[in-house]
DNA sequence: CACATACTTTAGAATAATTATAAAGTAGTT
DNA sequence: AACTACTTTATAATTATTCTAAAGTATGTG
């Protein structure tokens, strides 16, 4: 089939672009991560315990952590922050905000959010990117 | 002096408050982290090297993470994350917004940021809150 | 004040997430 | 096919944090 040739090569490209070999490990971890059509957010413990629930040779620890990192150096992956202790990724590298719910994350796009006033960055510094966070609760 | 007693006093209301006896180790906590006029930001270890490179008697290691997270429980201190596998604290208890700047953390007012348009929360949720982060470089 | 008792402190063990090591395997090149 | 650099993996190490249990202290009561 021709898309999965494709989508194939899309994710060969992202190794490759990341300075990274396409090996079957790699290849099968961005299938995972970018064949699909809405935003991933993972921890790589996640990421690793769903992928190799399914499979009879599993792919170790360290070929997780070791890609996750190469794709996130590279762009293609955005690391950040919600409960501590554990990093969490996004396939979602365009700058975006965040709904937070009990540990569910939910993209909000970035023109979701306008601003009507923001403080300027101290002298010498630049603003790099203004990200929000919207934490939510149940009603009532 | 009269200032010293009252602080004293005041730290001691917010161990209590915490559920906590006022101990000599947790007042000096209280008096390190609540006896300045800035917001602190920080991590438990970070506190307990600065407060315990002056001290020839060290506070344990546990009585830094049982202290502060129960003044974390009675809302005295709020956790946030920065970079990932370390939780930060801090004594800013508003709800406000930060400058990141290299791993260093600056409060913003919660006034010094409006918005112009924000989504709404799906349905059967609510905002608990809306917290900024503007990320930093260096100019040029 | 003297005691009892529940709460604390602490050193050290245990755990969770991540990173490092080094031996055995594989991709890309010639 | 052979060579070499890059990869995978099991396992050890590290970091941040939490747990444990023994020894110490705050606080209420007589
Ligand atoms: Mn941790
Ligand atoms: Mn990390
Ligand atoms: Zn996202
Ligand atoms: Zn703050």
């Amino acid at each position: 089939m021709h898309k999965m040739i494709k989508k194939n090569k899309t994710f060969i490209d992202k190794l490759r672009s990341s300075g990274l070999r396409p090996t079957n490990q790699r290849v099968e971890i961005c299938k995972f991560l970018f064949g699909r059509k809405k935003t991933f957010h993972f921890t790589v413990e996640e990421l690793k315990n769903s992928m190799n629930l399914k499979r009879l040779k599993k792919i170790s620890t360290a070929t997780f952590y070791n890609t996750v990192h190469a794709l996130k150096s590279a762009g293609h992956l955005k690391e950040f922050s919600l409960d501590n202790n554990t990093s969490y990724y996004d396939t979602n590298i365009a700058s975006h905000h965040h709904f937070f719910d009990n540990g569910k994350v939910i993209d909000i796009k970035s023109d979701k959010i306008t601003f009507q006033k923001l403080p300027e960055a101290p002298k010498g510094k630049k603003i790099k990117n203004v990200e929000v966070v919207i934490r939510l609760e149940n009603n009532n």
